[in-house]
DNA sequence: AAAGACTTGACAAATTTTGGACAATTTAAG
DNA sequence: CTTAAATTGTCCAAAATTTGTCAAGTCTTT
């Protein structure tokens, strides 16, 4: 989710991958890969694309933390249940 | 909370960690641990809990789970948006 | 056919996480 | 005071995850 954003936002404002590849200062093919959620996002690349793209920085932040929280608890029954449960006890 | 939940239901029923700790067949001051939230359980105990104690394998299960997500998000700011966006893309 | 943009897969390296073991200490009870 | 129960701290090894790099591949455009 937050990889598909970044690349929605990276070819509407032309940019080659390997443009911002090198502004995270990472490899293009892990770019590509970042972008489908084949690899993840470092937590200091967020800042990073808010800045470049000029996004609030929430934004990108929460999708971000969305992934890695998605990440954890895939293929696991009763996610949802405890993705409530835990919103109650943040 | 899955640990509280374990200690409550282990002390309501007169077991001692050492006791427990044997049935789990893991070392007791790692139970100790994991009650108190310092180490956590590994998804198969879960299944043992739910017999030994006969509660539904869901609670557990779930409760688990939520501790696992919040343990990923700890110290992120944006947690609880990022924990609604999660629920909004399983 | 050549060039440019992106993708893919495989592999090694690095890092993080996890688990278990033990000894020492603390706490509570008798 | 003595014993039993639980906690704490530390160390270590194994496992799991994450990263980076590369070469080769596809697809599209010129």
């Amino acid at each position: 989710m937050i990889g598909e954003h970044i690349r929605a936002l990276r070819e509407s404002n032309d940019v080659l991958l390997r443009q911002l590849a090198a502004q995270l200062e990472i490899d293009q093919a892990m770019l590509s890969k970042m972008e489908r959620s084949e690899r993840s996002f470092k937590r200091e690349h967020i800042d990073v694309l808010a800045k470049i793209f000029k996004q609030p920085k929430k934004d990108l932040l929460t999708m971000w933390l969305a992934d890695k929280i998605l990440k954890t608890v895939k293929s696991e029954k009763f996610t949802k249940e405890a993705l409530r449960l835990a919103i109650d006890n943040v």
